[in-house]
DNA sequence: AGCGTTTCCGTAAGCGCTTCCCTGTGCAGC
DNA sequence: GCTGCACAGGGAAGCGCTTACGGAAACGCT
C-alpha cells in the first residue's frame, strides 16, 4: 500500500483554492456579505461582520487579486520598466557584467522610493526590465499595461513617440526622461547640480581645466549635465574636455576604462574630471590611483547622485545629491494622481539637488586626525 | 453653453478600454477565435489569423491581465518579499537612512537575478517589502498571495512558522532562509566559504588574532557565517571575537561604528576583522583609515559577497564571491518547477562560492603600476 | 396601528478573458 | 452521390470577485 505519487498527471491547482463561497457558507452569509465585510463597505451589522471575518479566519482565506481586479477595475499595481545591460545571467564574462550591472545601483535605489509610495496606497510594484539591445520594447512594455494600472518608465527604456503611443492606454510617468503631452516627466535638477558643483571647482578651488565623463549617449540625464559643465567652464574661459574619448557609460569599468586609454595613449589629464554618475568616479579614482595619480592632489574628481557609497571610499566623493528615493516617491505619487482619474498638474517635475562637498575635489584633507592618509597607496 | 465638467463625478475610466469584443467586431470572427490567434493555440487558418493580427494592430489591443489570469488561472506574477530598513523615505535623518539602506544591495542583485530568470519564462516580479518592524508581515504577504502564482521570500521576512502556513497555500521559495517541509531554501555554501576565507587569513598570512562583525541577528546566513570563522579560529587555537559589541548590522555605518566604539574604548583590535558583508567591510577599512591604521598592514579586513564596488575601492577587497544573480535566478526556476505543479527535488539548494582574494588581507600590492588584469586574481 | 425611512443583506449581473462543446463546411473514400 | 471525418470557428459557460438593485426587517414618527 505504500504507493506514494503513483504518477499525478500535472496538474495546476490540486487544491481548487477556496473562494468567497466557501467563506460565505463557512459564515452562513450570502458572499456580497462577505465581500461588504472583506473591503469595509456599506457597514455591516457587528455581527455579521463578526461571523464573515471568523469564517475568513479560521479558512485562512485570500481574496484572488485577478478576480478582484477584473470586477472593480483596479488592480493596485504599477509596473516600472528599466533597462537591463546584459540579456542573460549565465553571460560568459561574468567580470564585466558585473561592471555593466553596478550602473544600475541608481535605480535600485529609485525603485525602493516608488516602492515605499506604493505600499502607502496599497498598491504593488511590477518591475520588469528590458534589454538594452532589445528592438522594440514596445511590445514588452505592451503587456506590462496589461498587468497594471500605470506605468513608471525608467530612463531610454521607449522613444518619446513610444512613450505618447503608450501613454494614449494608461498613465505613464517616466524618470530622468522627457516630458510628452500625455506622460509627465520626474527629474532632479541637473542643471543647477551640475553648474553649482563645476563653480565649486573651478571658482573655489581654482583649477584649470576640465572634462565631463560622460554617461550612456542617449540618456536626457547625461547630455544636460555635460553641457552644464561645458557652460562653466566656458564662462570660466578654461579649456574643456568631452566626446567620445569621455565615454564613461555610468559604470565603474567605464570610467576606468577612460582614463587607462588616456595614459596610454599619452593625452594629458585635465585637472578636473566631472563623472556623470558617482559610479563611474570610483572607477576613474581607482584607476588614477592604480597609476600613481593621487586624488584630488594631482586630479580633482567628481561624481552625481551621492549613493551611499561614495562617503565610504577614500577619497570621499564629492558629488551632487539627488533625493533619489524622494524621486521615486514623488514619481508614483504623480501615477496615482493620474490612476485616480486626475489630470497631472504639470508635465514635469523637477527636485532640487544639492552639491556635497567631501574629499576628493581637495575640499577636506583626506585622514582627518592620525597619519597621513595610509588609504591611498 | 460653455459647460465643460460640470462636475463629472471621479471616474475611473472615462475610456471603457477596448477589449477582446472590440478586436472579434473589427475582424468580423469570434472572440474565440481572437483568443486563439492570440495565444497560438489550434492553429487557426492563416487568413483568419491575419486579420485577427490586423484587427489587434490597428486598434492598438492588450489583453486584460486580471481577465485572463482570472481565465487560466496563471497570473503569470511571482512576487518577492524583502524588509526594509525604515517605514518612510521621508524619515528625518537622511544620512542614517541611507546608512541602513545600503544593506539591501545584495538584495537589490539577487532581485535582478529572480527579474532576469522570470522574464524567460514570460512571468514578472511583484516586488514588496515589509518593515522591518512590522509586527506580522503574515497579511501583507498573504495579499501578494493573492495577487501572484508563487512568493519568493528573503531572508527573515516570516517566521519558519509563517513559511509553512504560507506554504500549503502557494508555491514558496526562500533565499537565505531555512528550509520548511513545504517550501524550498536557496543559499550559498557559507560554510565552505567562510572557512576558506579564514584559513586564508590565518593559515596563509599566518596573522594571530580574528574577530567576526556580524550582520542581524536573526540572520541564518549570519549566524552560519560567525559560526565558520569561530571554528577555523579554535582550528588554530586562536584568539577569536565576536558578540554585541560586534554587530555591524550588515550596513557600512554599522560596521564604522563597531570600529569607531572598540577604538575609543581602548580595546586591542585584532589582527584580522572578517565582517558578515563586503558593505561592513567597507565602513570598517573607511573608519580604520580615519583613525590612521592601515589596511591590510596593520588590520586585514575580508567581505562577504563580492559586490561589484569591491574592487573599486581601495584597498581592494578580499571577500567571497557568491553567484548573487544566480542564486536568484535558482530561486525562480525552482518556484516555477513548483508553480507547474511538480514537485521540488530537494529542501534545499547549496550554491558554491569562490574565496577572491585581493588586497585588504595583504595577498597583492595596493598600487598595482601594472596594465593587466585589474580582475579577480 | 399605520406609514415612511432607514438599515441590512441576498440575488444576480457583469468585469474580460479562456476553453469546452458543438455546428458547419470541405473533402476523401466508397 | 452518399457517408464519414477532420477541422475551423462560433456559442456559451465559467473563472472569483464587486456592486446595483430591490426585498425584508427594523425603526421612528404621528
Amino acid at each position: 500500500m505504500t504507493d506514494e505519487e503513483i504518477h499525478l498527471p500535472h496538474v495546476r491547482k490540486p487544491v481548487p483554492s477556496l473562494t468567497i463561497y466557501d467563506v460565505a457558507r463557512t459564515a452562513g452569509v450570502s458572499i456580497a456579505s462577505v465581500s461588504r465585510v472583506l473591503n469595509g463597505h456599506s457597514t455591516p451589522r457587528p455581527e455579521t461582520r463578526d461571523r464573515v471575518l471568523r469564517a475568513v479566519q479560521e479558512l485562512g482565506f485570500v481574496p484572488d487579486g485577478a478576480a478582484r481586479a477584473l470586477s472593480s477595475r483596479l488592480k493596485e499595481v504599477v509596473s516600472v520598466v528599466f533597462r537591463r545591460p546584459r540579456a542573460e545571467t549565465q553571460a560568459a564574462d561574468a567580470e564585466e557584467f558585473d561592471d555593466e550591472a553596478d550602473s544600475l545601483f541608481f535605480m535600485d535605489v529609485l525603485n525602493r522610493g516608488i516602492e515605499v509610495a506604493a505600499q502607502l496606497e496599497g498598491f504593488d510594484l511590477l518591475l520588469s526590465s528590458v534589454d538594452v539591445h532589445e528592438h522594440s520594447p514596445g511590445g514588452k512594455v505592451a503587456k506590462l499595461a496589461g498587468k497594471s494600472d500605470g506605468i513608471i518608465l525608467h530612463d531610454r527604456v521607449l522613444t518619446p513617440n513610444g512613450v505618447i503611443r503608450l501613454a494614449d492606454r494608461i498613465p505613464v510617468v517616466t524618470l530622468a526622461g522627457t516630458p510628452t503631452r500625455a506622460s509627465v516627466n520626474i527629474v532632479g535638477d541637473n542643471v543647477a547640480g551640475m553648474r553649482d558643483l563645476a563653480k565649486h571647482v573651478l571658482g573655489d578651488h581654482g583649477y584649470d581645466s576640465i572634462a565631463y565623463l560622460s554617461g550612456h549617449g542617449d540618456s536626457p540625464d547625461n547630455l544636460i549635465r555635460g553641457k552644464a559643465v561645458r557652460e562653466v567652464a566656458e564662462e570660466f574661459g578654461l579649456p574643456f574636455e568631452d566626446g567620445p574619448n569621455w565615454s564613461g557609460e555610468y559604470s565603474a569599468a567605464g570610467g576606468a576604462r577612460v582614463i587607462r586609454r588616456l595614459i596610454e595613449e599619452g593625452r594629458p589629464i585635465p585637472r578636473v574630471i566631472c563623472c556623470a554618475n558617482d559610479q563611474s568616479a570610483l572607477g576613474v579614482i581607482n584607476e588614477l590611483h592604480r597609476r600613481g595619480y593621487r586624488v584630488p592632489d594631482d586630479v580633482a574628481v567628481t561624481g552625481f547622485d551621492d549613493i551611499s557609497v561614495a562617503r565610504h571610499v577614500s577619497p570621499s566623493l564629492t558629488t551632487v545629491r539627488q533625493p533619489i528615493e524622494r524621486l521615486g516617491a514623488l514619481a508614483f505619487e504623480t501615477l496615482y494622481t493620474m490612476i485616480s482619474g486626475e489630470r497631472p498638474a504639470e508635465r514635469q517635475i523637477v527636485l532640487p539637488v544639492q552639491v556635497v562637498q567631501r574629499s576628493s575635489c581637495g575640499c577636506r584633507p583626506e585622514t582627518a586626525p592620525a597619519v597621513g592618509a595610509p588609504s591611498v597607496r
